[in-house]
DNA sequence: TTGACGACATACGCGGCAGTATGTAGTGTC
DNA sequence: GACACTACATACTGCCGCGTATGTCGTCAA
């Protein structure tokens, strides 16, 4: 039920340049890779380290910078089309190349989405698992979680929605049994994730600062909030950092008011 | 454009009154279409009737309720396998039937997905008007609405989930001229919706009841975090309306705390 | 300089699926 | 009992898109 951000002018014309794309995207996605190193380093050094997850694993075979533009077209072709409408040859299109570049790295379509998937699960998760890491009361934790998480969500659109929109229907599709191993394995780092929640959140509640609920529905009704921007944020002309705040503070007020204890 | 969607296209020319229709006694979607209806009865006999949306739009040259079996079908299928990887013979299977029953009411799977879309934003919006309708002041009518929205993202899950994951997605790939027209209908129906959340919310920030807050960032916070359980609810064995009726509490009481003025 | 290899582009083969064409059983209707 | 018509099932076609096989261009090592 999320809307699109303007009427008006979308539903008129909505033609995209081809061309001139492709830079930007891939500047984003690597310079985001970096930030969540950088995130995990800082989250190993901090003093309530979080349970032990691995940083950003290394894409199979890792062959560096060239594999890393053909994740990033991927992730902005399924943002574009959903995963089963895009065609291999929409990927390459986005980096004005063709399909053999696409299976030069990846095997399959498959493989794709689960890199894809993986990285936007990894990515949000050790970010989000830092900012907890840092320390403090359940109710200032839950708020560095709530405004990371929406940051990155913000930030990394691309990733964030093919995860969003497939683990569970890749699941049930799956057929091979490395397949479903391999989904299994992304379904878990999303459940890491989500307890991550469910811990602070309880541990708030038996400190009196959060109201009593069910941790679990409620965490499963806080993340779609955080999430939201996903489907409805357009990033407009000479978009800057300050716009994508304003978000995250109206998200971050509604969320945090939702769970705090009224007195 | 117009707020009022068009009827479809070669819609059966003449008005008919809904109340003539068979009762389709089919039971999932039938029973639900025949709740719908009867909100709508009750928004138009309530004082304060929202601005005048059709009741549900009849299916295109309607044959009853075979038809409405298909439709129900498909949002079965599309909800369990994604509309784009769903094939019109797994839509067929879900009847025990073969295509030719699906094509003998729906000239393509695009039209087919098109019914399914308006069916869920139509019921959703015409019972959450009536909500609204019933009156009160702005926090009694948005708790009100907010269970009722709630509720039926938890009763009709096939439907709204089927909206969920392709209108805007739909509106980018949407190729011919009418086909762009029927989907910015189905927008415009959702920005109605939105726009009734945004209209009680702004009142109630107005009336010193709600959070000073940028209402349609809100609104579109708050909306996700109603269909939440589209995307992780799994009705057990032997499941209750009771079960249902506990998540739609927690989330209410989420949503509503996050809404509501602290003092 | 050659030959091995990485990094792609090009050119198929082949299956699955949307849509169509045709068959067929039932049900009124006169 | 012939006709029409609805409500499907079955059989078929054409295309799109996944994956693969093969070609080409550079580069580096010996």
């Amino acid at each position: 039920m999320s809307a699109t951000p303007h009427t008006g002018p979308e539903n008129s014309g909505g033609n995209e340049p081809e061309d001139g794309r492709s830079d930007g995207a891939l500047e984003g996605a690597g310079a985001a890779f970096a930030r969540t190193l950088a995130a995990a380093d800082a989250a190993d050094e901090a003093p309530l380290s979080s349970p032990a997850l691995p940083p950003v694993t290394p894409l199979p075979g890792d062959r560096g910078a060239a594999q890393e533009e053909v994740l990033a077209a991927a992730a902005q072709a399924f943002m574009e089309k959903g995963f089963a409408a895009t065609s291999i040859d929409d990927v390459a299109r986005v980096m004005n190349a063709t399909k053999g570049r696409v299976y030069h790295y990846y095997r399959s379509k498959l493989e794709l989405f689960n890199d894809v998937t993986r990285r936007s699960l990894e990515m949000i998760h050790v970010e989000v698992a830092a900012a907890e890491a840092a320390g403090g009361d359940p109710d200032r934790r839950m708020e560095r979680m709530v405004r990371t998480h929406a940051g990155s969500i913000l930030r990394d659109r691309a990733f964030h929605r093919t995860a969003l929109q497939g683990v569970e229907l890749h699941l049930r599709i799956a057929a091979s049994q490395d397949q479903r191993a391999a989904v299994a394995d992304l379904v878990s780092l999303r459940d890491a994730h989500e307890r991550l929640f469910v811990r602070v959140l309880a541990e708030g509640v038996a400190a009196d600062r959060f109201r009593p609920c069910d941790v679990k529905v409620t965490v499963r009704t806080l993340l779609p909030a955080l999430n939201g921007p996903v489907f409805w944020y357009r990033p407009r002309e000479g978009e800057t950092d300050a716009d994508r705040a304003a978000i995250v503070d109206q998200i971050t007020e509604f969320a945090m008011s939702g769970l705090r204890l009224r007195r």
